[in-house]
DNA sequence: TTGTATGCGTTATCAT
DNA sequence: ATGATAACGCATACAA
């Protein structure tokens, strides 16, 4: 009849008729070094085995060590809530490499404030410092936040891009200039001259990432392009594809699902195929039931980043990496089939 | 010019000229019962200010015993990567308890053995015990790790039923009864007087529990029904859908998302319209691209689930609920149009 | 009204 | 080869 509480390493002395710091050593896998006799060592083992032993990891971060768990921080409202949410794959990739590492994840359920954000620091208290170290992820991050942590040394990988930050953090970003110019690269040899980009309102970093690559890119690819046309989704016109078209643009470079799937029914209200009559890419993966399903797309390898940032928070735990570290990960290689050969060539 | 470590509570006394009690105190609110001066209070807060103090949350747990960490172990491969997992959404609902409850879960992805199965005992030791206690799930559960574990004095809740276990565990189960009595007093009310079961073949407990409360209720509710008939998914026959057909039955009583989609398909191309000729009801929800998509059926209310396990676990830790507890959880309402009144009436 | 002392579980150092 | 001891940060019973 085990007793109700957790048995400490002292329980375990006591049972193998050592000393408590006996124990830790066989624990740690210093008893070699330190010269305990094997039967001792066995002894030891055997008590661990009987009362079911798990080190209290919050003594362990106290003291100062390991305790093998790795935070998952998420500014986004509820954790793994919505199933086809964009950060999902994310978590699948820590998962998977998580497992691979025998480290376990604490998911910051606590960090919830009432209004549904979450926060680090909200509660008062800072929970990630349970962990070794964590992996922070979320499209609404706070900078503030993301500051202070770093400030406290706190060691942490962030999934997105913090190039241009005061305090390094390591990061793990996607690269979008290598997938944009592969799009454009098809486009080109496809034999387009001239291209529109349509993407959303709100710019935030990584949409921001993919124009300016956009943009950079598209006198190299020896192409033309229109101002680029943002625009809340719901909101395309067909007058604005109609002028794109008039002006000679042969084909599209959209941001978002959102938008592609709007263009889709836009271009064939108007009778055109695509890619017969319109070539089209997409930089993000076009949703399930949209018009847009099949067409070219490039993503972003979420679960290859999501286990690069364990990786990358393993080595900064280790000392392999420094704080400067920048993973890039590249997208998704080009798929789908909406470009072709303009009309008439 | 924050210092490189983290403030303690020592550092502000110093910092305030008190001792570090009187800042545990004021940090925690007890400052007015136990009668530290007004003006004391507000020289210890300004030094938290300044000094940017965030309790640490590895001593507090140390301390106080609990750690406000719940342990989620599932039996299954993988955590959260299938997103359309039937497992997902309990996850879901145990994330949105925990949320509520403000404790943090541990995902126990060390526990994964090379074969990709998991165990809880893996890795010689019990690593759920790094938490205050745990909610456990999967279908392919470890009977013995569960007597283990319950003998161990683990607090843990299952989902699932546990009925006639030897050593007591609360777990919250599904009203399989209810919902089956649901779907029968559906099927009499439109006027049907036979019915016939089609289950899966391997039967774990999920699934003898519908087949259990089906053929109880078969005869209160004034239905006939035949020998029920449990294949493979896959292998459901025309002749079977015939032969009931010819023995008057009127409506099928489906177990599975698989043998509905099949069901539906033997039933379209016999050119039997559903309801008007047949009516079917599901016992589970029928797949999205399945051509039983809209069918009438019940479903286990899985988000409820996940969030009553929590809530009970941490019951169980506070001493509130016994280790005998049992949770049902009515399933969803019955939900669809496949059920109508049988022809020629 | 405030300060001192103790222990939570761990690990590392230092004497035996 | 082993055991005693200190320290990590915090909360609290108790002494002043």
């Amino acid at each position: 009849m085990p007793s109700s509480t957790r048995p400490s390493q002292r329980d375990i002395a006591r049972v193998a008729q050592v000393s408590q710091a006996a124990v830790s050593l066989v624990l740690n896998g210093k008893a070699g070094e330190k010269g305990i006799a094997p039967a001792t060592q066995e002894k030891i083992r055997a008590a661990m085995a009987s009362l079911g032993y798990v080190p209290n990891a919050a003594a362990r971060s106290l003291r100062g060590g390991r305790n093998g768990l790795i935070g998952v921080h998420t500014f986004e409202s509820v954790f793994p809530v919505a199933a086809d949410d964009y950060y999902h794959e994310f978590l699948v990739g820590i998962e998977e490499q998580a497992v691979a590492q025998g480290q376990d994840l604490v998911l910051f359920a606590s960090t919830q404030l009432p209004d549904g954000t979450r926060s680090v620091y909200g509660r008062g208290s800072n929970r990630l410092r349970l962990t070794d170290g964590a992996v922070v992820l979320g499209r609404e991050r706070n900078e503030d936040e993301m500051e202070r942590l770093a400030l406290e040394g706190f060691p942490f990988v962030l999934i997105g891009n913090r190039a241009g930050a005061v305090t390094p953090v390591p990061y793990v970003a996607a690269d979008y200039t290598a997938a944009v110019a592969e799009v454009l690269r098809a486009l080109a040899a496809a034999g387009h001259r001239r291209t529109a980009y349509l993407g959303m309102a709100a710019r935030r970093r990584p949409q921001e990432e993919r124009l300016r690559a956009f943009l950079a890119l598209v006198p190299g690819a020896a192409l033309a392009s229109s101002t680029p046309h943002l625009v809340e989704a719901g909101t395309v016109t067909g007058e604005w594809v109609d002028q794109q078209l008039a002006l000679g643009t042969t084909a599209f470079v959209v941001e978002t699902p959102e938008h592609a799937g709007e263009l889709a029914d836009l271009l064939s209200a108007r009778g055109l195929r695509v890619p017969a009559d319109v070539s089209v890419a997409c930089l993000d993966v076009p949703a399930p039931g949209s018009a847009a399903l099949g067409w070219s797309h490039v993503a972003v390898a979420r679960r290859a980043m999501g286990a690069r940032a364990v990786r990358v928070l393993l080595g900064l735990l280790e000392g392999d990496v420094p704080p400067t570290h920048v993973d890039v990960v590249p997208c998704l290689p080009l798929r789908g089939s909406s470009i072709g050969a303009p009309p008439g060539r």
